[in-house]
DNA sequence: CTGTTAGCGCGTTCAC
DNA sequence: GTGAACGCGCTAACAG
């Protein structure tokens, strides 16, 4: 049988302060503000507490205080390998600041972004938003509760940090006209999607300033399985090099490609975005880097420095990316047989 | 320039009662015991609330109630690809309850886990750890302070999910049999992990029952590139199949092989564990289902049960796996060419 | 340096 | 059905 203990009322801060024989505020002093109280009472009352069990009460010191030291973390699908590692590095952020995290899974649904934000607004000190449906409105409404930062949404006066998926999709067609290409399509995700605005923008004027022909496909969610149905109209495109979304979608569009015979890269180049796999695809994926773990980092920082300044200037931090060359990009094969 | 109004005070349940003009416990009464008031100053006080703006700040009734409706849940390692689903499992059924949750990330470290406990603990009325690293000391004394479920973890007298991924191991190496393989190898895992003895006991024992050679490798850690390592090891033993602690694994040993120019499945067969990658690997992987997302389900339930009732009989719940066969596995080479 | 006095915002007795 | 008083555990003034 397992029976917690519930009733079994935590130890308080006045059994401490009786206990060692002093106020309840030098108990307080003892943990929260030791520099305050003289050396030896501060070892006495920290050692009565431990033979006691005392454990400071969060919840009371917050209400207090109105510092409660968490945060919350907002990201729209746990399950997309873009974010654990942004919620990772945010983490180890947010700990170095002894501060505790509250993730939220919105689930791509605004709705259930918005109740989040209001489950938690009372009681943390500050809100991440990552990729955030809501609408401009909401955000700013939010933001005016708590110190609120962005992270790959653009909303002018809201502290952001932008990944900027475009200088590393511009780097991949230049490095597909290098190797000869003329003919590239690119795989579009979500079309509420910021990221994929910044690289549809990307591709067609890297295409424009390197005379390439641009083709464009659009995969209704970005998804392994999404990306194995395009892959024969990708092909049908006549393009000898494609650049998806993102990694998810240009590994499926690998194995369609493959379910088809088209031969990588040897008849058919491949691109991905995000750099979630690793070199984990054969061939080996080229993609762009993703940098999602200093967004995270970032992010945090601003909100520190946003709680701790009560004010700050309209901060907008943009990670530039870089193309990852690996094994799934070559020329293609009609120029290499004259 | 961004002004978060931190001053600018929350509206509070005083200001509700006197713009109503009503008491504050009749306010309070609204939200948390409308039935004990009339229907029409409900509406009233609701509306009021409503047109200020006013929200119930969750930290003071906790601070009352002793009731946060917040969780904690710890996990090793967010980034693994089998905890993302359990999490938003879990998180999906504690906001049916209402609930939200804080999320741990023990980063596979001992002190790091407690740590977390520690901070959690004056927050949260309930506790799940996931494939907690910490000695069963501690895990009882902490379960001790709060309802605590374990996941993948078995100590008796505290709650329990498990998943036995020794029944689809079994049915791997039964099924690896019956295609006519003779030789095996396992490739395993984290010492200290519950899983990784599960799944090398049913490797051992199936293969007594089939009359297999059985070997054995070590990946020291369950990634993709301590799978691509072990792989000529994998060829070595001169087995004709390999089974690996979990899908990462597989997908390394599968990308080495490739390397080797050893064709999957003709001249290896792989079997992964998990289930994380579904078919996305080429060719698609026979695997170990996971029901992560049940077990994250599950342990909520548990907890919120063992919240209701103050009391539980020991549970220990398991959860069985099977084979997902795909691609990855055929008839070993030498038979068919005889 | 340390003790005293007020709240933080809310839920919960009690009377009315 | 509704209001007044008290307490949850702690910290922030203010004394001394």
């Amino acid at each position: 049988m397992v029976t917690p203990q519930k009733s079994a009322h935590a130890p308080t801060i006045s059994q401490v302060a009786d206990a060692a024989g002093v106020s309840r505020s030098s108990v307080s002093r003892a943990f929260s503000k030791p520099h305050m109280l003289r050396e030896d009472t501060v070892q006495h009352i920290l050692s009565v507490a431990g033979k006691i069990g005392y454990v400071p009460n969060h919840t009371a010191r917050a209400l207090s205080t109105g510092r409660h030291g968490n945060v919350a973390l907002i990201v729209p699908d746990i399950a997309n390998p873009f974010f654990p590692p942004l919620i990772q590095a945010a983490q180890k952020r947010a700990d170095l600041s002894n501060f505790c995290v509250f993730l939220g899974n919105s689930n791509e649904d605004r709705g259930q972004e918005d109740k989040l934000l209001d489950r938690f607004v009372s009681q943390v000190e500050g809100v991440v938003l990552v990729s955030s449906r809501l609408s401009e409105e909401r955000i700013k409404y939010h933001a005016a509760r708590r110190p609120l930062v962005l992270i790959n949404r653009d909303v002018s006066g809201i502290p952001r940090v932008l990944i900027d998926s475009g200088k590393g999709v511009a780097e991949a067609v230049r490095h597909l006209a290098d190797l000869g290409h003329v003919h590239i399509v690119y795989v579009s995700g979500p079309r509420q999607s910021w990221s994929d605005r910044q690289r549809r923008k990307a591709v067609n004027e890297a295409g424009a300033t390197h005379g390439l022909k641009i083709s464009m496909i659009h995969a209704a969610v970005p998804t392994y399985e999404a990306g194995r149905q395009v892959a024969p109209d990708a092909v049908a495109t006549g393009a000898t090099a494609v650049i998806a979304f993102d990694d998810l979608v240009a590994q499926g569009i690998m194995a369609g490609l493959a379910q088809q015979r088209v031969k990588i890269p040897e008849r058919m180049s491949v691109v991905g975005c995000d750099d979630v796999l690793g070199a984990a695809t054969y061939p080996a994926l080229t993609t762009v880097s993703n940098r999602s773990i200093e967004a995270g980092e970032t992010a945090l920082a601003l909100l520190f420095e946003l709680l701790r300044a009560q004010t700050m200037s309209d901060m907008r931090h943009v990670l530039s990316t870089e193309l990852v060359v690996r094994d799934s990009t070559a020329a293609p094969a009609l120029r290499q047989l004259p």
